[in-house]
DNA sequence: TGCTGTGAAACCGTTCACAGCT
DNA sequence: AGCTGTGAACGGTTTCACAGCA
């Protein structure tokens, strides 16, 4: 809640959203577009055009009425709502194939995120270093290690039955959110944002769909 | 819809509680829980009783009143709602890290789902195998190998540029469903049903809630 | 008595439609 | 004239509360 009145919730569907606009909107600038209106927007991309609106109007008015959103300006200001003007350094708990696999990954790095390290409990793989060169270190050094590196963000990418263990490492390494692949309902941890992100969900409503289809 | 008058929808957000259902189930077959009343679920695994009811309720009557849900028979009518009673073949293009991880995880494999074959662009790789033994062949020839292998599900891990044409290619190829991690979107495919995962979203979802925490 | 299954109520997010600014 | 920002209507989902069955 800030003192204009706006902001108050920010669902889930609107953040998911806000992420979608804003790869909308630096194709447009890459394309050389210099404003577009809310209506060209959903057109171009298949969204609607009052909801990108409401989204946008969470944040204050940085429309022009008449003419649309510059879309240099919208995009600066939707990487700043999301925290995205700055880079956050990752950790990732698991060394094996996916964590490795997200270590190296376009998304984990560029555009507002670093990964400083894996961990691992593997004596074979501590000190090695994944294909990018992300060091492996040792998992018991988690809560010791983190502060130094300025950790935010922890990713559990561990077999399900090492996972909880895992998470509570990160939070008392004092990463405030957590990124969790393991299939296995992590329980909250006071002052931490905790996000599940279980591929098994993911293929069963696959399955699912199929079912009745 | 069917003959009872019951099933009609069965949102996103149903199918997600039914996989998590799905899983607390078997958590208490293995401790040897026999019977079990919504309301005992609802406290042991965090969740809302009359939720549960409702969520079930669109697959017929199954509980006993007075009593509850018997366990496995619970299990067993949810797999079987969820298709996971029988095992579907899934393919994996972009054998890259996250291709190769997703193609060894045991989400992939055990407990409905099996990767058959992995395929890649890339001639060094193309002939060889994943850890855990998946052949990794040719992306030229998805759409002719797919049908005797009777894929049902692709899996798109490849680089963003490619992600349309390799969604494309498993469409020709016969499958129903899509599960597309690239940080693109797919755009709809008559007759396949597309889900995006994509990994970006989920980062800058914690971002977001951590510039606003 | 105890718990399911379900109509009704409350809630939330989306869509519509227009007043108001440029 | 054109488009934003937003109050009001809508539709869907969640929660409540209870009738009815074991």
């Amino acid at each position: 809640v800030n003192g204009k009145g706006r902001t108050d919730s920010a669902s889930e569907a609107t953040t998911q959203r806000l992420s979608l606009l804003l790869r909308c909107v630096r194709t447009l600038e890459a394309e050389g577009v210099r404003t577009i209106s809310s209506s060209a927007l959903a057109e171009r991309f298949g969204l609607n055009s009052a909801q990108i609106r409401k989204d946008l109007a969470m944040f204050g008015e940085f429309g022009v009425r008449g003419v649309g959103y510059h879309v240099t300006e919208l995009k600066n200001r939707l990487k700043e709502v999301m925290g995205l003007d700055r880079t956050r350094v990752v950790v990732i708990v698991g060394a094996g194939n996916l964590g490795q696999a997200l270590a190296d990954s376009r998304n984990f790095n560029g555009e507002g995120f670093t990964v400083a390290a894996l961990f691992d409990v593997d004596g074979r793989k501590i000190g090695s270093r994944s294909r990018t060169g992300v060091v492996i270190r040792d998992a018991s050094g988690i809560p010791a290690d983190l502060p130094p590196m300025g950790a935010e963000i922890g990713v559990v990418a561990v077999p399900p039955d090492a996972a909880v263990s895992a998470a509570e490492a990160l939070a008392n390494g004092g990463v405030k959110a957590i990124l969790n692949f393991a299939p296995v309902t992590i329980p909250p941890i006071p002052g931490v944002i905790v996000k599940n992100m279980d591929l098994t969900f993911f293929l069963e409503g696959l399955s699912f769909q199929l079912a009745r289809a």
